[in-house]
RNA sequence: GGCCCCAUCGUCUAGUGGCUAGGACAGGCGGUUCUCAUCCGCCAAACAGGAGUCCGAUUCUCCUUGGGGCUACCA
């Protein structure tokens, strides 16, 4: 029902890069990307920058590194040719897998002339026209009615202007909007209406060259033939509009589906004051992005039973678009932790090893025999990889502790518990290594004597330094009896 | 203020005109364990309120309340 067989499926994100790529937009991003795959579609890439001043070039590049990062590629678009990047910086060569993407975005900025030529045929048609008004009069009329209650619209002085007014500059192009009622079918929603009569005459564009994003939009569907708009929520209210700029033209409408918004955790709309609201930050905190992409789809979705655990084809497979929730979700980090342990879980200590190499932003040089084990020993422990390096740098370096951390319980006193670590020192002292599954006789012997407590305690807190951490077996085997006679005799130190 | 959208455990959600309203995360308790994590078992936790329709509403309708979005020469 929301596809028609006849037409074929053709979707798009569209951000717009005044700042860096957000994670609304990222789930944005891949509904649209699911829906392209499950209808054999296009999912395309449009940069919207027609607002020169606040477009960055960074923020692009954001946005491309974050779609191939997820995984969501873009089918079409103009073939980049190298001198297109536009910080002169070349990129470092490497060797690009052939499957890669290989069309750069469709961006706006590169297209005002195709604006510009229906803009010119709005306005022969009189269903634009040129407005004189200046910003300051413009603001006056919107303070005054909004303090009387009414709705903040033009009052349409310029409408029927033949001429440009003696002594005047044209200074926006405005649409002329008919009093009608404007109702479409969203996917998600069902049927939604407006009543334009309330809009007032939209501002489309401040001249023939520089467009506004309403209109912008309207013109890049239809040409770029897009069957389904399925964006943010916050988008609605600009749907109705949209729906008139494109009849004005003559174009088709697109079917529509408006995502619920992800909010904060006081049910406002995301912000960073209250989470990480880039994708990039969640990339450098070491987060999967197959946990990001499961997680990004189970807010607003879910499936029928009672799966939790999907990717990106699985998702293809079972994303309906059609059962999308109405009702905003809230960012739930807790949710996000979890997935990523789970992802980390299915993932070979060599793809942990590699993971965490990349997650470090300096190098950092460790031993790579060492790494493995350590990763192996931690690796039940880590939530991302970024907090890898804190739960389990103290194979690496022993760190500060308290030597009261030593005493397994307040009634074991010191000299105890220094004997206990003397005897463990003597007997770590001539084992060329550890192993952990066959433990020295010795060892065993003692913990049997002492009890398991008061041994293991002592012996991993002088070991780890830490409170809680791997058992001491374990940890002995990592960093080798070497190092861990050495710790053992501070700890001992410790005790006087 | 105006317009529009929304409403099931704390959170993400499943679900039905009649169910002990299900799952997951988080939380609590217990087991395993020297500690933490893992793992296993258990527990607690929701249909916003009021009318109406109906033999029967969490489910359908309306109202209220609450929340959100939009209200730019931003996107």
């Amino acid at each position: 029902m929301a596809v028609d067989p006849k037409k074929p499926v053709r979707v798009r994100i569209a951000p717009s890069p005044t700042g860096p790529f957000h994670i609304g937009t990222a789930r944005t991003a891949l509904f649209n990307w699911l829906f392209a795959r499950q209808h054999q579609g296009a999912f395309i890439l449009r940069i919207e920058d027609t607002d020169k001043e606040r477009s960055k070039g960074e923020h692009e590049k954001d946005i491309l590194e974050g779609l191939k990062w997820l995984g969501l590629k873009w089918d079409e678009g103009p073939v980049e040719e190298k001198s297109r990047i536009s910080p002169p910086k070349a990129d470092p060569p490497r060797a690009e897998n052939p499957k890669s993407q290989k069309f750069g975005p469709y961006r706006q900025s590169e297209r005002t002339d195709i604006y510009g030529k229906y803009l010119e045929q709005l306005l022969a048609e009189k269903k634009a026209y040129y407005c004189y008004c200046t910003k300051e009069e413009l603001d006056a009329e919107r303070t005054a009615a909004q303090k009387a209650g009414l709705p903040p619209k033009y009052g349409g002085r310029c409408r029927e202007l033949g001429a440009t007014p003696a002594g005047k500059k044209p200074q926006i192009i405005r649409f002329r909007v008919p009093e009608t009622k404007v109702e479409f079918d969203d996917i998600i929603r069902g049927k939604v209406s407006f009543d334009a009569s309330l809009f007032g005459d939209i501002v489309i564009a401040r001249d023939l060259a520089n467009p506004l994003y309403n209109f912008a939009v309207v013109v890049d569907d239809a040409l770029m033939e897009i069957s389904h708009v399925i964006r943010g929520e916050d988008h609605l209210s600009n749907t109705p509009k949209q729906i008139l700029f494109a009849q004005a033209l003559g174009f088709e409408i697109p079917a529509y589906a408006h995502l619920p918004l992800i909010l904060n955790p006081d049910r406002s709309k995301m912000s960073k004051r209250f989470s990480d609201t880039a994708l990039n930050d969640y990339r450098a905190k070491g987060y999967l992005p197959e946990a990001i992409v499961n997680f990004l789809a189970l807010l607003g979705w879910h499936p029928q039973d009672d799966r939790e655990l999907f990717t990106l084809d699985d998702l293809v497979r079972a994303f309906d678009l059609s059962r999308v929730q109405k009702a905003g979700a809230a960012f739930n980090q807790e949710k996000l932790d979890w997935l990523n342990r789970e992802y980390i879980k299915n993932k070979s200590d060599a793809e942990i090893a590699a993971a965490l190499k990349a997650s470090v932003h300096e190098a950092v040089s460790v031993d790579e025999a060492l790494l493995m084990h350590v990763i192996s020993a931690e690796r039940s422990r880590i939530t991302t990889f970024g907090d890898f390096w804190n739960t389990a740098g103290f194979f690496f370096e022993l760190p500060q502790y308290d030597k009261e951390l030593l005493f397994w319980k307040k009634e074991n006193d010191r000299s105890k518990t220094k004997n206990i670590l003397v005897r463990c020192a003597e007997i770590i002292k001539d084992e060329p290594e550890f192993d952990r599954n066959a433990p020295p006789k010795t060892l065993i012997d003692l913990i049997e004597k002492e009890g398991r407590g008061n041994v293991l305690w002592p012996l991993r807190v002088a070991l780890s330094g830490l409170a809680a951490s791997p058992d001491p077996f374990e940890i002995l085997e990592v960093i080798g009896t070497k190092e861990a006679y050495a710790r053992i005799e501070a700890a001992i130190g410790k005790l006087g």
